[in-house]
RNA sequence: GGAGACGUGGCCGAGAGGCUGAAGGCGCUCCCCUGCUAAGGGAGUAUAGGGUUUGUAGCUCUAUCGAGGGUUCGAAUCCCUCCGUCUCCGCCA
């Protein structure tokens, strides 16, 4: 959520800014709410002084014994005045609030302005793609040979865009997740389990609600005494639970910044893009991703970025995979957002390089629905600054690691990084 | 899932319709005293929002005692719903 205070003072700015990311927003609605905010706001808070020390002087005369029901008589439509008051000025609160929760972020200055993702600054590049001398395979093509990948079954338990993975495929995903989680945590960031279902609080925190409902899986508690409010949510990523766990918290300066990391397994029902991904492990209903969050003070979120995105690359870097860092456009970085950086790893099968993290440094967007704060040297909480990313997608690792490091024969070395988590293997 | 107890400031803990944004204690900050240490004395110590304002200064108003509703001129205090914690029983990995 943008500062109110904002949108109040530089409403024109934040307007031009949010239009190079190709929001529109609705400046001159604003402008007629504010004005009756304040009209409203106002009234019913003077109303309640009113009443207050109305209300005190009646305990008083009560108190000495004097009669009350003048005093009564004066106030008598005091009370629908204040009633009418206070419902206006929540209905234009509400009206405002619906509104600043649609609003998207604004982007940093250094994010390249652009329409879409054709408009992305690619930033650097590691690792040069590997010459293959025999005609590559993708990774379905590969895994189903050797019975590692098999669609029709998981088609069978559940549906489509889900997966069922066996032996050495299974076993190497896991290693991904161990050995993603170990260097991780040697670099200083906490590892943190927590729960795949969120409530709706949780969800608002981090930004995925109220605009992303379609995207996500909701629990019904099928309950007759339930009320909507609480209904569950799986994650459609750890960025949810983590950073939430930092909801209403005032952190000791002194702790930032504080680093997490965690593995959980993601769910997405990504409505929209059917048709897209179709084939194998790219894009699914359940992945498995392994995540960095950081909560730091507002002055190095930036310097965290850089980071936390250095980690995430390390981990690319460790197996062997090229990869290229890309800058997202103002059209391209998500609705929370203020600057993003995709990993995007090279992809044989596909001769391309597909996004396998995304890194982003929302700065207070979150912190301010999250009440994420810490106290700083004034001894006033302030809001902190919260960054994420994926370290990586293990769905799409594994499927750069079957396709880098497959050989002729249908198998596959195993990245040496890797190996003391495959018990010594060299080839699976 | 059943039965009971309970949810107050950083923590402990009073308060049971008005003088309570909230006693007291602990902790913390500042000051005084004491040749270090210990002890003692004094002051301060929630969060958010609004108005005023060049101002994150000052002044002022409002809201908040788990959350949300309700009763009342007035609610931490009474009523309802929900959430959570603890104890006992049941069930279970």
């Amino acid at each position: 959520m943008l500062d109110p205070k904002r949108l109040r003072s530089e409403l024109a700015d934040v307007a031009a800014q949010l239009k190079t990311r190709g929001f529109e927003l609705d400046v001159a609605q604003i402008e007629v709410l504010e004005v009756q905010r304040k009209e409203w706001q106002v009234k019913a808070q003077d109303l309640q002084a009113t009443r207050n020390s109305r209300s005190k002087e009646i305990g008083k005369a009560k108190a000495q014994g004097q009669d009350i029901a003048p005093l009564l008589a004066e106030i008598e439509d005091l009370k629908t005045q204040l009633e009418q008051a206070e419902q206006k000025s929540d209905e234009v609160q509400t009206q405002l609030d619906d509104i600043l929760a649609c609003v998207p972020n604004t982007p940093h200055e250094s994010v390249p302005v652009g329409a879409s993702e054709d408009d992305n600054v690619e930033i650097r590049k590691w690792g040069t793609p590997r010459e293959f001398d025999f005609e590559v395979k993708d990774h379905v093509d590969l895994a189903e040979a050797r019975g590692w990948f098999d669609n029709d079954a998981a088609v069978k338990v559940t549906s489509s865009r889900f997966a069922v993975m066996k032996g050495s495929l299974a076993r190497m995903q896991r290693a991904l997740i161990q050995f993603m989680l170990n260097e991780h945590g040697q670099a200083g960031y906490e590892e943190v389990y927590v729960p795949f279902m969120v409530n709706q609080d949780s969800l608002r925190g981090t930004g995925q609600l109220p605009k992303f409902e379609a995207d996500l899986y909701k629990i019904s508690k099928n309950d007759e005494h339930d009320t909507n409010d609480r209904d569950l949510y799986l994650i459609p990523t750890a960025e949810v639970p983590v950073t939430n766990l930092f909801r209403d918290e005032i952190i000791d300066e002194a702790d930032l910044p504080i680093k997490c990391t965690a593995h959980t397994p993601c769910f997405r029902s990504e409505a929209g893009s059917y048709g897209r991904d179709t084939r194998g492990l790219i894009r699914q209903h359940q992945f498995e991703k392994v995540e960095l969050v950081q909560v730091v003070h507002p002055e190095k979120s930036h310097q965290a970025l850089e980071e936390l995105t250095g980690q995430a690359e390390s981990i690319l870097q460790k197996l062997g995979l090229p990869y290229r860092v890309v800058n997202l456009c103002t059209g391209d970085i998500g609705f929370s957002a203020t600057k993003t950086y995709d990993l995007e790893v090279w992809l044989p099968g596909q001769e391309a390089y597909r996004e396998i993290s995304s890194c982003s440094n929302f700065e207070d967007f979150q912190a301010r629905r999250l009440k994420a704060r810490f106290r700083g040297g004034n001894g006033k909480p302030q809001l902190a600054h919260t960054l994420n990313g994926s370290g990586l997608a293990v769905g799409r690792t594994l499927v750069a690691v079957l396709e880098n490091y497959q050989n002729e024969d249908g198998s596959v070395t195993v990245p040496e990084a890797l190996r003391p988590y495959l018990g010594g293997a060299e080839t699976i």
